[in-house]
DNA sequence: AATATGTACTTAGTTATACTAAGTATGAAA
DNA sequence: TTTCATACTTAGTATAACTAAGTACATATT
């Protein structure tokens, strides 16, 4: 189980994580999971009431599309997701920002104690 | 005015950041505000309504305490917060978890688009 | 004198996102 | 036949940062 703290670290990181997935190739909702898993483990292990929400939303906000397959035989439909130009541009962005944020939080980390001088 | 992307990259980082500003000596509330805005710049420049929440929330959890300074002439009163040692290794903590997370996240970003092979 | 600005703290209510927990439906394995 | 893995959905909860408003006092500006 995680602790809260990780929870809160995650916030905004897994929109970015599972653009970043899309960039490759289109890929299912339960397949983004698996990969999230084997990439990210324990931290990054979603039950699918948190991943798919994320796609709706980004389908919502058009950073990602959608098309459902027609089932071929003994085989479940699947929902492939791709991401759009739109998506592409705010993955870039995203990942911008977030070596911004964490080269600056790791540097105020790294502020030595002020011994007596 | 931060992205909503940058707002939720903050969770529970700040936290970690007042915590780390207490480790080197006591400060009052106004006085973290100001430090924050210094080391992090627009990203880390808090309004008072977000900073004094997590001050309350820290004190809750008894990482923090706080005492009120009797106001000299000519003063306001300041309410000075200090680290407990639970809060020390609460810091400690979050700072080995914020390692991982971070190395992970952009190890997963890291990895390359397949071509074909 | 009146107004604005900076210091210093408080609090109510909103938003965003990840979470739990439950459900549907299918096929394969025990 | 019961469990497990696949595959998707959705309602409700928790958390944390946010906006916006307020109090109070001292200093600076007009």
């Amino acid at each position: 189980m995680l602790s809260n703290y990780e929870k809160q670290l995650k916030k905004g990181v897994l929109e970015m994580l599972v653009l970043k997935l899309l960039e490759r190739d289109e890929k299912y909702g339960y397949q983004i999971i698996l990969e999230l898993r084997e990439q990210g483990g324990e931290l990054f292990s979603l039950k699918e009431g948190t991943l798919y929400p994320i796609l709706y939303r980004l389908e919502e906000e058009n950073l990602v599309k959608s098309k459902w397959t027609a089932p071929k035989e003994k085989e479940t439909a699947r929902k492939y997701y791709s991401i759009t130009g739109e998506g592409q541009k705010e993955l870039e962005q995203q990942i911008l920002l977030w070596d911004i944020f964490t080269r600056t939080v790791t540097g105020m980390l790294k502020e030595e104690k002020h011994g007596a001088e």
